[in-house]
DNA sequence: TGAATTTGACCCTC
DNA sequence: GAGGGTCAAATTCA
C-alpha cells in the first residue's frame, strides 16, 4: 500500500508539473507526449496494483481516485489541446506521422499520443503490461532472471542519414559490448548509461537490428536512469546550449523512474539531423565518432554536454505560474518523493 | 590525456 | 554445455 500511494503522489506531482509547463510545450508534440505516457504509466501502474490487492476499502477508494484522476488530466489536456489549435496541428501531424513510421512495440507511444488528443482514452490501457521491474535483488548483477526488462520498442532507422543507427532517444549511452546473437543476422550492441560511474545509474540498453527487416531496430532498456534525478545532478553543469534536442522521430518509450524521464526531456525544439549518425565500423573508432547506436549527440568529442535538466528546471521552477488546485497535490507529492529519497 | 569503441575472454543462467 | 551478458585490455582520436 505504501508502494501504490507513493506512486499515486507522484503521479500528481508529474501532473502538476506538466501542468504548469503546458504552454511551454505547444510546439513540443514529443515531450508532451512523452509527459503524458509518462504520467499514465503512473496511474495506470498504480491502478493495476490497486487491483491486484482488492479488499480493502482504502484500494477501492484508491481505484476511484486513479480513475476519477486519470479522466481529470486527460479533460484538462484535452481542453488546453482544443484551445490551442496550433499544438493540435503539430500533434496531428506527429502522430500522422508517428503511426507511419514508428513501429512501437505494445504501442506505447503512438497509443499515447492519441489519448493525448483523444482525451486519454487509452491511457489505461499503458500500464504494468509494458512494465516488468523485477524484484529488488541483492544477487550477483549478471544474473539474467533479475534483469527485469523494462521496456522493449522497435524503432525505425532513420530515413536521412545514416541508417545504420536507431533515432536517439535523448539519453547518453556508452557502448560496453557487441555480441552475435544465434539465429539472428545482426550482432546486438549492448550499452549503458554515460554516467553509470558518475552516478551509478543503472541504465542499459541492447540494440538489434531486425532479421526480417533491417531498417527496424529492436531496443531494449533496462534498468533505470538515475543520473538525471535532481538530488544527484551534478552541481557543476555546463552552461546550457542549444544542443539539446531530442529528435522529431524520437521513441522514448523507457520506463525509467518518472523524474528521470521528465528530467531527461529537452525543451530545445530546434536541432536538425543532428543524430549521432556516422556509425564506420573499424576498431577504436573513437569517441566522437558517432559509433553508438543511440547514442545521444549529448557526447561531443568525450565531453558531455548532455544536460537537459537544466533546460527543463528552468522551465518548471521558473515558470512563475500561479498556484493551482493540483498544487496541494503536487506539493504534497513532492513532500512526498523527497522524503522517500531521504529514505534511500 | 582522457574518454570512447572494439573484441576476445570470462562469468552466469538455463 | 550453449548462449547471452559483462569485463577489461587494446586501440583510436580530439
Amino acid at each position: 500500500m505504501e508502494e501504490i500511494i507513493s506512486l499515486i503522489l507522484h503521479g500528481c506531482m508529474l501532473a502538476g508539473k506538466l501542468k504548469e509547463t503546458l504552454p511551454n510545450l505547444a510546439t513540443q508534440p514529443d515531450l508532451l507526449s512523452n509527459s503524458l505516457e509518462e504520467i499514465t504509466k503512473i496511474f495506470g501502474s498504480a491502478k493495476e496494483r490497486v487491483l491486484h490487492s482488492q479488499g480493502s476499502s482504502t484500494t477501492s477508494y484508491l481505484h476511484n481516485l486513479l480513475t476519477l484522476e486519470h479522466q481529470q488530466i486527460g479533460t484538462s489536456v484535452e481542453q488546453w489541446l482544443r484551445s490551442n489549435t496550433q499544438a493540435m496541428d503539430i500533434i496531428q501531424t506527429q502522430l500522422a506521422a508517428d503511426r507511419n513510421e514508428a513501429k512501437v512495440s505494445g504501442g506505447v507511444d503512438v497509443r499515447v499520443s492519441e489519448a493525448a488528443v483523444g482525451g486519454f482514452q487509452a491511457a489505461a490501457a499503458v500500464s504494468a503490461s509494458n512494465v516488468n521491474i523485477a524484484s529488488s535483488s541483492t544477487q550477483r548483477p549478471r544474473r539474467r532472471k533479475d534483469q527485469g526488462v523494462i521496456n522493449k520498442i522497435t524503432v525505425p532507422a532513420p530515413r536521412i542519414g545514416n541508417t545504420e543507427i536507431p533515432p536517439e532517444d535523448g539519453f547518453t549511452w556508452r557502448k560496453y559490448g557487441q555480441k552475435e546473437i544465434m539465429n539472428s543476422k545482426f550482432p546486438r550492441g549492448y550499452y549503458r548509461c554515460t554516467h553509470q560511474k558518475l552516478y551509478n545509474c543503472p541504465a542499459k540498453k541492447q540494440v538489434q537490428r531486425l532479421d526480417n527487416d533491417p531498417l527496424t531496430f529492436e531496443v531494449m532498456y533496462r534498468g533505470e536512469h538515475t543520473c538525471h534525478m535532481s538530488a544527484t545532478a551534478p552541481s557543476t553543469l555546463p552552461p546550457p546550449t542549444a544542443d539539446h534536442q531530442i529528435p522529431q522521430d524520437h521513441l522514448s518509450a523507457t520506463t525509467e523512474p518518472p523524474t528521470s524521464l521528465w528530467l531527461s526531456m529537452d525543451f530545445n525544439p530546434i536541432r536538425q539531423g543532428g543524430s549521432s549518425s556516422g556509425m564506420i565500423g573499424g576498431r577504436g573508432s573513437g569517441r566522437g565518432s558517432g559509433d553508438d547506436v543511440g547514442t545521444s549527440t549529448g557526447t561531443r568529442y568525450g565531453k558531455e554536454v548532455d544536460f537537459p535538466v537544466m533546460d527543463l528546471a528552468d522551465t518548471m521552477f521558473n515558470s512563475g505560474s500561479s498556484s493551482s488546485s493540483m498544487d496541494f497535490i503536487f506539493n504534497s507529492a513532492e513532500h512526498r518523493w523527497e522524503s522517500d529519497d531521504k529514505k534511500n
